[in-house]
DNA sequence: AATGAATGAGAGTTCATTCAT
DNA sequence: TATGAATGAACTCTCATTCAT
């Protein structure tokens, strides 16, 4: 029996990425979840709760795992590689999670809203720091390091969006794929 | 003095792409337009209505400005780099709309649905035509030229998420950039 | 080209017969009438007033009938009969209107109400004097006047809810079956 | 304290009975019932929904009642009287419910509306039955056995829309009345 | 731990009606 | 005569949430 704490968690994620925050009631969540909406709050604060939870438990691993990739490498192309593959491979994996943390984040009010968005600025940081450095050595072709990084992430992160992992490619291909064109993109010497 | 109907899309548009469409009530909508929310039901059928009709207009055009792109190059290399250039303007120009047709697809139901999704598929694929002449013709250095559409119209997509036209980077510069980019990731041979 | 006004009338005897009052809008009317809504109200105070207007119409009609068929017979017998007759004969000519009298009555309120309710009580007295004259002269047997003169206007007022003039019963003969019933009912002497 | 759910039923039975299925707004309901409008909906599904649930259930009722008249009496002259009874004692003792469903037919809509009327239906026949049946054995003296049916019916029906039974007129007589009013008019031979 | 009952507020939409043009 | 524009009030129904059991 799993635990209804976690159903209602999965209820959250399958819905809230395909609908969004807004486009759910608290009802479909507790069917979902196979309780009734009174008992749904034995599992969580309010509606806005779950979701700040949701997106909060995403971005701390994202940003451990980004944090993790950047201390293990000290020079900056392998940096940046280790940075693509990483958030890859959690859009990969994790696609409800990273939707709901890319796209619900307007959904958010107040204190809750402004802890997020600092966590993921911490991770944006984490990312422009290692451009940056690349982009000082001398080892990126890049007309705007900051430009550069937005495109860069907008680009790994739309792989939550349409990769399935049972369809033709692994995921360590994928991995390989993204971690090619970054390279390309930021113009690493050869 | 502008057009009630205008002010009740300019309206929309602010709001779907703010808050997203379910995140947004008929009432605010009308505050916004300067209307009562009876009134807005002259210049519109339903709220869903308004949404398809604002995600058709910016899809037409974005298709008619590719088609136009795609018809005045030849080479691959010319026709990819102009439909960044077209794709990266149109979504620094009009964030709104192009937010709203990036994220407010699901709030759809039904036939209207499938016609948008329809028409984005049309529009992805005069890309993956593009992408993969490239790739045929040996001009460019992918490994997988789907990946690859996907990538690049991501990045170019988040365009419309952050910049800021009243800011240091004009518009021009913003285009060559991406073009600069996009060349690179698709490792175009020099 | 029929003239508006009768349009608008037309209009909502269909309407109103068909779906009630309450069930018809403002804007069905207009549409049905070919006018636009605001246009109706150049030939009708409110809703209220057009109903109470076909409502009065109508019941002065079949009062006016009913009084000359009772002025035509001073025998009990052949006056009640001239009653259902008419009756009979209003009912299923205009269906509509009689439907609407029969059903709406409650959705008058006010002063209308209250001289709609006496137009009807007027007719109903029609009725009810020539059964009681008959009853007192011993031309019927029948248990109770006020229960049969009850009984017969419900089963002759049936005929707007199922008759139909293109159907196989002429109304001469529809008419003659309802004496025959009327006369059988009120157990008429031979 | 009575249940809410019976609250609700008897406040829909008192307003729609009285102003109509249309007339009634769902605030005025949950006034009647005593609970908030929201609250309303623990107990019913749609307005509609819970106006087919008070016509299926008396047109069953009905049925069921007019079923064992039916089947008691093998004598057409026997089995109209018993059919008279009931029904007479049934739209005396429930006149909402029996108005409810001679008034409000119109108010249903697909595919529930098909089903009430086909109890409705199923109704008539058990009377249109036991007439031709009485006719074809010459108990009857009627021009046409379809349109007698009729009459009799309306003029049963009737009664839910007068009878008092704190009034003059016991249950019982009323009875009486209608079975030698139904005998009179169906001509029934000595 | 679980839920039926309850609700104020609000959802999207339509209501009957008015008025300037 | 005719109507587009406008609206306050009302419509049916759902919202997120609470609480007694």
């Amino acid at each position: 029996m799993a635990g209804a704490a976690e159903r209602v968690r999965e209820a959250a994620l399958d819905l809230f990425a395909d609908r969004g925050f807004h486009g759910v009631g608290i009802r479909q969540l507790a069917e979902r979840a196979g309780l009734s909406s009174a008992s749904l709050y034995h599992y969580m604060g309010t509606k806005e709760d779950l979701l700040a939870a949701i997106m909060r438990a995403c971005l701390e691993r994202l940003l451990a795992d980004a944090e993790a990739a950047a201390a293990a490498h000290a020079d900056p192309v392998a940096r940046v590689e280790a940075l693509v593959r990483a958030h890859v491979v959690s859009h990969a994996e994790r696609p409800r999670e990273t939707r709901v943390v890319d796209g619900e984040l307007a959904a958010l009010t107040g204190e809750t809203r402004a802890e997020v968005v600092a966590l993921r600025d911490r991770y944006e940081r984490v990312w422009q720091d290692a451009i940056d450095a690349g982009a000082a050595a001398g080892a990126f072709a890049v007309g705007s390091p900051a430009v550069a990084r937005r495109a860069l992430l907008e680009m790994c992160s739309g792989v939550a969006r349409w990769y399935d992992p049972a369809g033709p490619i692994p995921l360590t291909e994928l991995a390989d794929l993204y971690a090619a064109m970054a390279r390309q993109l930021l113009g690493v010497r050869a």
